[in-house]
DNA sequence: GGCGCGCATTGACAATTATCAATAGCATTG
DNA sequence: CAATGCTATTGATAATTGTCAATGCGCGCC
């Protein structure tokens, strides 16, 4: 398993990594003042992964919590036996590490080139215990996190394979705000889909053909779809 | 649907209530003094449930929050096209409530007659506020809602029908505490197992004629079940 | 005890998905 | 540009699960 390739000391331009973060508005930190986030210096780093580089591992310490800035991440749990499930697909100021046990219970791993800020645990908890607002965020995040998988759980449990194709197609659309019509670029492989909807890629790329066919949605390239028509596909996912 | 039956105000006994409360040592409520339990009195009550009634349902507006003391629940979701996911059955002790949002997004309902303590919500979480370890203690319980959740998640995504059987099976006897060769009561019907497997009950019945034969469960009534080699079912359940 | 009802089991068959294999597309590299 | 390797698509077939129907079993009720 690669690990994280390149890991850059958080100082000394954490003033400019923060204004120019595109993460900032929907960021974790985006509550920290100024003072704070000076406190925050030197418990923090920012780490660029390249494809398929894991941020952390399953079963390593959980040492560290992260942010997302840029590029995209699996979240995943792979047994002995080589069956891979993956949870949740992270983006851009999505927050995570906080959930989780002693131990990571699952490998965050890089689908594209990514970069996310590092911070140690127990420093961030500190800092965190001045700002009450991180609280309710953090969660707000939780709920959101549970949310998310037990919509996931209902569509493994109760949909045929193109259902669960659209739902996902859906919520990438919703997720990386892209507008109807417009391009929605993958990233993923038909592997990584199949593993977040419980199928083979097989299953997978027949389901993409059958959308297409359905007019549903265009395959303007293996990782970049136009969705056609989103309420359809809405449909979709969540009725029949 | 049917709804709660009888309601009981909180008082005038609640210390009998509690002291005699078989959930006393599991239930989220054995942090609280005899000081706030008082404070409870006023925004508590005790619900029975029979059968299928329903403590609360999905899309009512969340203005109580629940603790499980006898019998056992399920947390379900039902589409408009008529699909059941079940994603959790409850005990005696389980606490429910706090995760969700302005309305409950699932409908909780009894499987066998029950007992719950229901506290009006902001009243509780004023109460709440006096108690810093029962905040330690929600989050615990969060962190453990969404595990189970998560390991649900990787069984309907990646396992077969008499595993998902085995993965229900192992966790009934842990959380109903059997020992190995008592028997293990269902209580619920193999709709309900479908269902929280996303299964039809056909299947479920097939997987219950498989796991026999291969001597991994005795079927001492239909609703009740001797497991013979906990060791192998487990391995079943997570294993191959 | 007999009757009826609901739930569980089993069988036959259909639909869906997995598996295996062949081929195609596409990008990277020498 | 050809070669290579990886990913995606498609086809044929097998395995699994769903659907529909018949039967069995247990339980409460008269």
């Amino acid at each position: 398993m690669p690990q994280a390739r390149s890991i850059i000391p958080y100082h000394p331009s954490l003033e400019d990594f923060c204004s120019r973060c595109p993460a900032a508005e929907s960021a974790l930190c985006s509550v920290f003042d100024r003072e704070s986030r000076r406190a925050l210096e030197p418990i923090g780093y920012q780490i660029r992964l390249g494809r398929s580089e894991c941020l952390c591992e399953q079963y390593a310490p959980a040492d560290r919590i992260f942010n997302l800035i840029e590029g995209m991440l699996t979240v995943e749990r792979t047994t002995t036996c080589g069956q891979r499930q993956i949870v949740a697909f992270l983006f851009p100021g999505d927050f995570l590490g906080l959930s989780f046990s002693k131990r990571y219970d699952y490998t965050v791993r890089a689908v594209a080139p990514s970069r996310a800020c590092a911070f140690k645990r127990e420093g961030f908890l500190d800092t965190c215990e001045r700002f009450p607002e991180i609280k309710a965020r953090v969660a707000t995040i939780h709920n959101m996190i549970l949310a998310r998988v037990l919509d996931q759980l209902f569509t493994l449990g109760q949909k045929k394979a193109h259902e669960r194709l659209s739902f996902l197609l859906v919520q990438l659309m919703e997720r990386q705000r892209i507008k109807p019509g417009e391009a929605l670029p993958l990233q993923i492989t038909r592997q990584d889909i199949a593993d977040y909807l419980g199928l083979t890629m097989e299953t997978v790329s027949r389901a993409f053909t059958r959308l297409r066919n359905e007019g549903l949605i265009e395959l303007t390239g293996s990782k970049q779809v136009r969705i056609c028509s989103p309420a359809r596909l809405r449909d979709m996912a969540s009725n029949q």
